[in-house]
DNA sequence: CATATTAGTTATATAGCATAACTAAATTGA
DNA sequence: TCAATTTAGTTATGCTATATAACTAATATG
C-alpha cells in the first residue's frame, strides 16, 4: 500500500534530481503537483477562454443563481477586487448579467445566462476528463483519500 | 458509473458555501488547499527573508555543492531566467559563491556559503514546524499517502 | 440625522511562471 | 580548421494569481 520507496541516499550516489531534502516536505510536493495540474488545466480551459479563477466564478455562478459578487468572493476565498474584470469580461461576452439588487443598490445578483451556462457545462466536461487524465493511476478510495487529505490541511491552517 | 451523484439541488437548502460542483475537483481542492498551505509558509518564511521559490533554491544549493544554474533549474523543474534575480540576492547577501567552472567558462558553479548553510538549517526547522502544523490531523500513515498520491498526478502529468 | 459599515470598484504591488532574444563559450562536423 | 550549431547564463518582458489601500455610493446603526 504505503511502501513508499525510501531513497537511503547516504552518499556518493549522486541522483539525477538531488531535491533530497525538499522531497520530504508537503509543500514541496504539493507545489509540483499543484503545478504540473495547473498547467495541465490552463491547457485544458484555453479552448474555452477561460483561466482557472474565471472557470470556478463561472461554475458557481451556474450552480447558484443570484448571488452577490461578495458571495462569491467568500465562496470561492478571493478577494472581491480580483473578481471585478472577471465579471466585466463574462458580462462583455454576455455569459453573466448583472442586475442591481432591488433589495440593496449597492449590490448586484449575478446570474448565468444560456450561454454562460452552456459554456461552463463544455468546460465542466472537458475539466473532468482533464481531471480522470491526472489521477489515473489512483482507484476510487484513494482519490477520496487524497480529497479528504487536502481539505484537512486546507482546513488546519484556515485562519 | 452514470449515476451521477447529483445532490438534487433543487431549492430550498441554501449552503453556506455553495461550491458543490468544485468540491468533486481534484484542482479545486488542491488548490484551496496549496494556497492556504503557500500563504502560511510564506509568513513562516519571511522572517528569514525567504520565498518559496529561494527557500527551495537555497536547500538544493546546500544539499549538493558545485552545482551549475541549469542544474539547479532542471532539479527544481524553474526556468533558468527566473533564478538569475534570485541567486543574485543571494550573492549580493553572501549566501552563495558563484565561481566560474574551469571545465567550461560559460557555466558558474555554485556554492553555499557558511552563512547560507546557517541560514537554511535554521529556515529549514521553522518549515518543518510549519508543516507539522499543517499536518497535524493526519498521521504518519496518511502523511506518507499523500505524499506519494501528489507524486502520482505529477508523474502523470509530467510531459 | 450623524456616523459607521458594506458592495463594488480602481489602482497598485508582489509572487510565480513562462518565452524570446541576446553574449559568450563550447561543441560539431564538413 | 573553421563555420555552424548548441549551450550557459542573462536581460527584457508578459501573464496569472493573489493581496491591500482607498475611493463612491448605498445601507445600517446609535
Amino acid at each position: 500500500m504505503s511502501a513508499k520507496p525510501k531513497p537511503i541516499e547516504t552518499a556518493g550516489e549522486e541522483g539525477q534530481k538531488p531535491d533530497t531534502g525538499l522531497r520530504d516536505l508537503l509543500g514541496y510536493r504539493m507545489k509540483r503537483c499543484f503545478n504540473a495540474l495547473r498547467s495541465d488545466l490552463l491547457d485544458t480551459l484555453e479552448p474555452f477562454g477561460l483561466k482557472m479563477i474565471s472557470f470556478s466564478v463561472l461554475n458557481v455562478i451556474c450552480d447558484s443563481r443570484a448571488l452577490r459578487q461578495a458571495d462569491i468572493s467568500t465562496i470561492l476565498s478571493i478577494e472581491r477586487p480580483n473578481l471585478v474584470a472577471v465579471l466585466d469580461e463574462f458580462e462583455r461576452l454576455e455569459l453573466i448579467s448583472r442586475k442591481v439588487d432591488p433589495g440593496d443598490k449597492r449590490a448586484f445578483l449575478i446570474s448565468p445566462t444560456l450561454k454562460g451556462l452552456a459554456l461552463r457545462k463544455a468546460a465542466l466536461i472537458a475539466v473532468k476528463v482533464h481531471e480522470q487524465r491526472a489521477m489515473a493511476d489512483l482507484d476510487e478510495t484513494q482519490i477520496g483519500d487524497l480529497m479528504n487529505f487536502l481539505d484537512l490541511v486546507e482546513n488546519r491552517l484556515a485562519k
